[in-house]
DNA sequence: GTCACGTATTGCAAAATGCAAGTAATTTAT
DNA sequence: ATAAATTACTTGCATTTTGCAATACGTGAC
């Protein structure tokens, strides 16, 4: 398994949440659930940025390990599985959220997409529980 | 320099701060500075994690580029450099307080360090005040 | 100049990543 | 019942990044 499995036990909170979450894909796939409402993996293989098959099937390992998705048949699609966040993942919403906010007022990239970022402004809680409902 | 100064310019929020502070080390000299206090790339060197010196000096290379630090003659210590926060920089203290939280509400461990998690829950605005000071 | 100190670089082995191709399991179509 | 299609996952291999140890560079003290 990839080294951040292992956790670095220095008790450390933070690094507690980089070991759990923090590599470069597991966001972003619990963005993909959580904002963009993405439950299969052929959907997270879609994703904008392009996650390789196997890293993909990794991560969603981890995170299951770790407890913050769930994977269980599709009982619409018999052939598919759905992964869904735990209380555990859907926690992570205000760590998105902060993110988003940061980005808002730091990435100045005329392509940069303030239609979340507005979101988050005018109705955090809501925007929220919006999140933890996906 | 590493893939993750590359953005991968989907214009996502998400995704900006993950490319721009979000791997394994970024984070932790992040909160070396916030919390612990630290200035000096030596003192980053003594961090718990034992950070490689390339990798540190390339994360703060990194970190400096995006404008996260800033780095100074140390007046006291005319051979030494100072790493500080910028103003973007300090705003990552949103994000380090909810990491902290969400490990206070998951980290299970007996030996997670319950010290900082409680200080943020007792007074969290203080706590934020404090880490931007720092 | 030479030495100590703080910062930064280099070389190399090990690990993680990215990509392309292939396998497996299950469902739908005929 | 067999074939085709769909979804999930695995494997092999080239490339990139990491981690570690050793070394070099730059500055100021003597």
């Amino acid at each position: 398994m990839t080294k951040e499995s292992t956790k670095r036990d220095t008790g450390c909170p933070v690094t507690y949440g980089l070991d759990t979450f923090g590599d470069r894909w597991s966001l972003l796939i619990i963005r993909e659930i959580m904002i963009l409402g993405k439950r299969t993996y052929s959907e997270f293989l879609e994703a904008d940025e392009g996650i390789a098959s196997n890293i993909l099937i990794a991560r969603l390992k981890h995170l299951e390990a770790e407890g913050i998705v769930e994977k269980s048949r599709d009982p619409d699609n018999r052939r598919a599985y759905i992964y869904e966040l735990t209380k555990k993942g859907r926690d992570l919403a205000p760590i998105l959220i902060e993110i988003i906010i940061w980005s808002g007022m730091h990435d100045n990239r005329p392509f940069a997409l303030k239609k979340v970022v507005n979101k988050v402004k005018r109705d955090r809680t809501g925007f929220e529980a919006s999140l933890r409902a996906k």
